[in-house]
RNA sequence: CGAGUCGGCCGGGCGGCCGCGUCAGGAUCUUCGGAUCCUGCCGAGGAAGGUCCGGGCUCCACAGGGCAGGGUGGUCGGUAACGCCGACCCGGGGCGACCCGCGGGAAAGUGCCACAGAAAGCAGACCGCCCCCUGUUCGCAGGGGGUAAGGGUGAAAGGGUGGUGUAAGAGACCACCAGCGCCCACGGUGACGUGGGCGGCUCGGUAAACCCCACCCGGAGCAAGGUCAAGAAGGGGUGUUCUCCGGAACACCCCGCGCGCGACGUUCGAGGGCGGCCCGCCCGAGCCGCGCGGGUAGACCGCUUGAGGCCGUCGGCAACGACGGUCCUAGAUGGAUGGCCGCCGGUCAGCGACAGCUGAUCACAGAACCCGGCCUACAGGCCGACUCGUCCG
RNA sequence: UCCCGUGUAGCUCAACCGGCAGAGCAGCCGGCUGUUAACCGGCAGGUUAUAGGUUCGAGUCCUAUCGCGGGAG
């Protein structure tokens, strides 16, 4: 019922997407983002970008392991990341999905500093997508 | 004022902007399933945690008997129940308020008690002590017997002290004490306590070793379970009966993944069910076993009003109960309960003129079917009762 | 949600029925060699995860806690 993203209403992206309309849920999408969606990464966080060509919201999933710490420490990691996506869900194109995963320095990282290091892969991630679809070995292993 | 014991409670507050989830109302769109937007209410804890116990709830099972298995362990109460709680008893600790205790049975049986020691569970005798006999170089040696007071070992050596007694000794005998068993009286619901009498003189420890006794215990768990969709692990049709009209029971019929291997069987019974095993009982003709391949895992209900919270009166030492009034207070499902900021409040550090200023920081920790407990983690703070010591009145 | 297993020297593991905690590798010292490795001799290293308890005595038995690993749906 709530995952009826059929296209059927046609979204016209002008003021802020809620996060429920744009909220990943299934398992599959998850994977396919992860494994087949391009990927750059900073200490406190890793990125996965998979670009498709159905015009609805992009969908957005964030992975928090039990590495990172306890229970508090996870949800307020994953409430943090969310509002930050929030505000900058407006670039992220149609269809795709995007998948952001926390690593263990974010446990201790000030919000200025996630932002910082979300804007960073984002804009890699939209940048190289403008370019040519190349093989992409990011920097770093 | 200082030291301490016990119990209860809180565990940041106020405000602004922007968000999220359930529910209610409204609006727009709609393929009538719903989707989107606006407004309003509510929106983590004392431990939500560990999962150590006990229940509710759901499904499965339940003629009965025996044997295994698990748990509990002073008594009496409380409770839906408990391994929890309360009061009391006994033992131990503290000057005291108080605290601690897996606290049944070792004369039902079996096992074990290393090392040391003569001997570790039958009582016995290494060094000793004493008596008798023989020999004697008169120091003693050998043999037979009596002892357990003394020495030494050990966690533990078969009551302790004193006396009588004796060849030396010994509960052999006596007094007191400790301990055991039995009986009686009184108090107590009871565990038990107090007092008296009798007995033999004394009996090791370990049951968190096997075990015995008493009492208790079906299995799984909300991913339970149900409805719908889908589906090849079951589904459908017809008839009869009942019906709270949702459906249920019974009988009959039809269809029921693919391939390979194997076993048994069709009134002499394969196989299955009854928590495990046995007896016994029941169902019973292909719903058997194994391997490989293939298929599926979506939505809704369950889902939050309950052994519920608060206040008062009464009963009870208390745990708790009865009655009356009042309140409704999270329901997510890649999982809402948040992000940023201002003021105040703690805590720490620095500067200080002891008004204050500046900076840093905010304990443990996040519901997932729901309750009652236990245990564990926890910055800081508040309240009450009581004990001991010092000083003053 | 439910259920198991495990914790011993720096590492990998032993330790019977409760009776002085041990082996291999690693480490250190010495020897051998022109030097290193190998080899030989020796040495040190332990709160038996933590806290209580039972016992004369606990790595072992009991209870609780903590950590790690695994399984079922």
């Amino acid at each position: 019922m709530r995952s009826g993203s059929d296209g059927r209403q046609p979204y016209l992206g002008e003021v802020l997407v809620l996060p429920s309309a744009s909220r990943m849920r299934r398992g599959d999408e998850f994977a396919d983002a992860i494994r087949r969606g391009r990927r750059a990464g900073r200490p406190t966080l890793v990125a996965h970008l998979k670009t498709r060509e159905i015009d609805v919201p992009p969908l957005v999933g964030f992975v928090v392991s039990k590495a990172v710490g306890g229970a508090v420490v996870r949800n307020q990691v994953r409430r943090r990341l969310r509002h930050l996506m929030r505000a900058r869900l407006e670039a992220i194109p149609q269809g795709s999905l995007l998948v952001v995963r926390a690593n263990p320095p974010a446990a201790s990282a000030r919000s200025e500093h996630l932002a910082a290091e979300l804007d960073v892969v984002l804009d890699r991630l939209l940048r190289r997508r403008g370019s040519e679809p190349r093989t992409l070995t990011d920097g770093r292993s």
